[in-house]
DNA sequence: ATATATACCTAAGAAAATTATGTATATAAA
DNA sequence: TTTATATACATAATTTTCTTAGGTATATAT
C-alpha cells in the first residue's frame, strides 16, 4: 500500500478509465479490480468510492442500472459519451503529469 | 497548468527532492525553480508551500537559516540527514506509484 | 455460531490544498 | 512620479478530498 497522500487526486481518473474499458461495473467490483490489477498496492476505500460515483453520476458522466442479484442489490455503472471524453482527457492529462514528475524527480523515463 | 487535484500529495516529495539536490534554497526560490523545470505546468502556491516547509522543519527533516538580503528577510532551508533519507524513500515510492499508475491506466511505459 | 465476503450507504473528522489577505522592499515602466 | 510587477515572508477562512467509523443486509465458509 502506498502512503495515502500519494493516491489523492487519482480516484476519478481510475474510475473513469476502468469504466471506459468495460461495458459496466458495480462499486464493489471496481474495488476488487483495482486491488487485483495493482497487486494490492492501491485499495479503493468505500467511503471515498461511493460518494465519488454519486458525484460522477450527478455530473452526467456515469449512468446507473440497479439489478437484484438474489436478494442483494447491485448498482451497475456505465460511462456516458460525455464521460468517455472526460476519461480520455483525464488519462491524457495524467500521462503528461507523470512525464513531468518523472523529469522533476530525476527518474529514469522507464524504470520499474 | 494541471488540474489542481492531480498535484495533490506531491508537494512534500517535490520539496524534499529539490532540497536533496541543492545545498540550500528559500521558499520563493523553490516556487521559481519548479515553475522553470516544469515549463510552468506546476506552480507551487505560497499558501501550500510555507505551511508545508514549517511542518517539515518541525518534523526535523529541514533546518533553516534566516539571512538579511538588503532590507528583506530570506529564509534558507537545507535538508537534514533524516530528511535526505525521507527524500529518498518518497522519491522511490513515487517512482513505484508511477509504474503502477502507468499500468493501471494502460499508458505506454515511456511515452512523452 | 462466527467470521469473512459480498454489496450498498452516510456522516464526522482530518488532511491538504486553494483563495484571499496582509506586510514590506526593490525595480521597471508609464 | 505613481503604478505595476517582482521579490519574500506569513496566516486565516474556506473548500476539496480522503480516512475512519458506523450502519444495514445477505451469502458462504469455518
Amino acid at each position: 500500500m502506498y502512503s495515502s497522500e500519494l493516491i489523492k487526486g487519482t480516484l476519478k481518473t481510475i474510475i473513469l478509465k476502468l469504466l471506459s474499458d468495460s461495458d459496466e461495473m458495480y462499486g464493489y467490483e471496481l474495488t476488487q479490480r483495482v486491488k487485483e490489477l495493482t497487486g494490492g498496492k492501491i485499495q479503493l476505500t468505500e467511503g471515498a468510492l461511493y460518494p465519488t460515483l454519486h458525484a460522477l453520476e450527478a455530473q452526467g458522466v456515469l449512468s446507473t442500472n440497479v439489478v437484484n442479484v438474489g436478494n442483494r442489490i447491485r448498482k451497475y455503472y456505465s460511462i456516458t459519451p460525455t464521460g468517455k471524453q472526460l476519461a480520455n482527457d483525464k488519462v491524457n492529462e495524467y500521462a503528461d503529469f507523470i512525464h513531468t514528475m518523472t523529469f522533476l524527480l530525476g527518474l529514469k523515463p522507464n524504470m520499474g
